[in-house]
DNA sequence: CTATACGGAATGAACGTTCATTCCTGTTAT
DNA sequence: ATAACAGGAATGAACGTTCATTCCGTATAG
């Protein structure tokens, strides 16, 4: 096995791990049994246990920005635009669900506190689809004039929280029943 | 100390732990401590900690729910109803950010996850007025014709979200923004 | 071409720490 | 005096991390 395999191997095994059991039920050990390498060999390639973590958040995001992105137009109508990176992203979770199952057991954690923190506040709010999306809506009286957090929440709250209904098999989404629903969060930021 | 007041003092110190902390920060002992007991004694008045987190839970609702409902009448428009809900939901929220942590960090652990599926699928589906006010909604062709799991996720997810953000103090809620949340939550359910 | 030596990579047993839980001692109330 | 209770030290399981050792591919010597 080549180091880059053996290394996805880990990050694999761990977001695995992560998404199913949460961050309790993902010891070293059980990481390195999944990724048939040596409990010690994982710290060949993460300096420790947080490093690993937020490699795999930063892993995870480069992997899901490339497909949600992927036909978007930052020329159409924000409606259209809107409707796209919802679909889209609703799909990715639905597509993905231990993508999404991690990022979730992250956002709720230490971690994922600070890395919020940091993009909302903090240096590198530099480019952003989703943040200049809504700016532009509110600056062309299309969106509400809500403060960018509060937008960011009627628009995302939604279709995490259907994600999850989805995954949790709490209901089952289609594509009709999808396109309806970022529709309806649609109808909670437009003016 | 009375009995009844040490088991009081012990919930309420795991409680803002768990909320402080999370479920990682919160060890027996630290309750112990927190509540001026010893870490045996609390095991006089729950079996474990997980009887004792399952029981915070329902002590939780039972506080919120007299709340909420405070004022609210069953008779008043459906928009009406909402509104009053999600405001009194809102405010509880931001008036009482260590229940609100405290619920979070609940929902996203294997205890919250048991707690829902049996909320929406098992058989304590009883009294309950959200439901009963969104089954209204959807009959009356007030609401959008959508599952209801879906009108819920339409209708909670920003509010908790924004929630949230208040309580890391990424925004501020006043008065004003608040009824403007939820009545773009309420542009998000309603025909 | 084969045999030997070398060095970085991998290993997993072992360590120190932390946790939930138990157990025994001392205290209080009757 | 006795029973019920509270306390916190003791316990053992589980965890992240370390490190002495083994393994293996490659370079070197014969």
């Amino acid at each position: 096995m080549s180091k880059a395999e053996k290394r996805s191997e880990i990050v694999h095994a761990a977001l695995e791990l992560i998404a199913e059991n949460g961050f309790h039920g993902a010891p070293m050990a059980m990481i390195a049994e999944r990724a048939n390498v040596g409990a010690g060999t994982i710290y060949r390639y993460f300096e420790n246990k947080d490093v690993l973590i937020n490699g795999l958040c930063q892993d995870l995001e480069e992997r899901m920005y490339p497909v949600i992105l992927t036909g978007y137009s930052a020329d159409s109508p924000l409606r259209d635009r809107f409707l796209h990176l919802g679909a889209a992203l609703l799909r990715y979770f639905i597509g993905n669900p231990l993508d999404f199952r991690f990022l979730e057991q992250f956002h709720n954690s230490p971690y994922g506190v600070e890395h919020r923190r940091d993009k909302i506040l903090g240096k590198n709010a530099g480019y952003n689809v989703f943040r200049e999306l809504f700016q532009a809506g509110v600056s062309r009286q299309v969106m509400k004039d809500l403060p960018l957090v509060i937008l960011f929440a009627l628009a995302f709250g939604p279709l995490l929280a259907v994600a999850r209904d989805h995954i949790l098999n709490f209901i089952t989404l289609d594509d009709d029943l999808i396109a309806r629903t970022v529709e309806a969060s649609w109808d909670g930021i437009r003016n």
